[in-house]
DNA sequence: CGGAACTCACTCCTCAGACAAGTAGATAGG
DNA sequence: CCTATCTACTTGTCTGAGGAGTGAGTTCCG
């Protein structure tokens, strides 16, 4: 585990909120001055300054020239998007290891022949090799997606669907950073799932599926 | 209506935004450095800061110390406990057997000592016979959490949180039309669950949670 | 030739100080 | 009592400086 260094700016604004949540200030009230807040968490003012406009942003706080900084807002409609794109990458692809090792062995029961026929048509893109890097991604995505929407269940789909956009940053990353993306590995463990799910076998589609992610998950850390 | 002046650093931030989704820079990409943006925007370097910082609360940008500002998001999407409400109840419940049988997986990894005492008392507690059906269901609700919040992953808990309040209403209704509730046998399946995290037992523990949902998802139908 | 260690330019991060602009309560005058 | 002004306090903006992390190019060694 790495200590990841966080801006203090960050840390301000997180200490913020949960003095916020913790009803130090109601609703609709002012917060202490700048000058007065700023010592006495530790940072400069400009600091402070950053930490504000990010709640802000967030929609918590709302500062007035002359006037103040005030709340808005105690209880923040948790963006769920807005939690992927905070999280961990490995906490991400875990979440995603248990939608899609369920969906895979759901679709290997459900599938129907069209579905079946489209994984393999999304396989097929995947194996054409590509000069740009997020083209291959995108594709391998699109095959990923094919096998959750075979599972015949919306719920598995959206999630699936939240998870991509983080998820295709970090793989792009990786595979820029040259690390050794063995393709030709890679192609075999698709090949398998796509059969399993052909053949009904959902207990080895969880399985591929569950393999297949968590050595991507390895080779992120 | 009166001209509102809006603060430099607001304008900045809708400035950037528009740009952005205009497609300016495309996901993932790298903004031009304050240095070179902030003269661009006409602004101080300081203010410029705060609209980046302010888009960064809305999850749209996110900087890195000595790498730059990167675009994560073109929009900020859609609600997601929308799409958890109207969707059925076993798709809802499928969508929990893959976070929770995962979740249980990696708590029986990774629980401390501490965490496990606290899965034990939601289990003790739960095992209090309730007149009142939402207390007896809010009782199992914290137990299945307490699972979750020991596998370490804050992605995994988030989903669960979301998912409490559809299943809630689904597991009050079922008790109350009378179906037939085997109290004991559901007893000894939440204890096995708790044994099997006690052991490590990462195997067996993602079978019981598994087991025990389908069998949910089965008396739902 | 290949890879590891180093250098360095570039980036964001933080602070301090100064002044401008706006607000709201206190105050003085009618 | 009402109004206009004053004034202390607040946020807004800019500048300049130095600290710290990143990543690409370079050098050095086996």
């Amino acid at each position: 585990m790495q200590v990841r260094r966080e801006p203090l700016a960050d840390q301000a604004a997180e200490l913020l909120l949960t003095r916020i949540r913790a009803g130090e200030w109601q609703l609709g009230q002012k917060l202490p001055g700048e000058t007065t807040l700023a010592p006495q968490l530790g940072v400069g003012r400009s600091t402070l300054r950053e930490a504000i406009r990010q709640l802000a942003g967030r929609g918590v706080l709302a500062s007035r020239q002359g006037a103040g900084v005030f709340v808005t807002a105690l209880d923040v409609p948790e963006d769920w998007d807005l939690v992927l794109r905070r999280a961990d990458i490995v906490s991400v692809i875990e979440a995603r290891t248990a939608i899609e090792a369920e969906a895979a062995a759901l679709a290997a029961v459900r599938r129907t022949p069209t579905e079946l026929r489209a994984i393999g048509r999304a396989l097929a893109a995947r194996a054409r090799r590509r000069p740009d890097v997020e083209e291959h991604v995108d594709a391998d995505m699109a095959f990923h997606r094919a096998v959750v929407v075979a599972a015949h269940n919306p719920v598995l789909v959206d999630l699936f669907d939240s998870f991509v956009p983080r998820s295709r940053i970090a793989m792009v990353e990786m595979l820029r950073l040259g690390t050794a993306a063995d393709h030709a590995a890679d192609h075999t463990a698709h090949d398998l799932l796509h059969r399993a799910i052909a053949d009904r076998d959902a207990d080895l589609a969880a399985r591929l599926s569950r393999t297949h992610l968590t050595s991507l998950k390895e080779s992120l850390t």
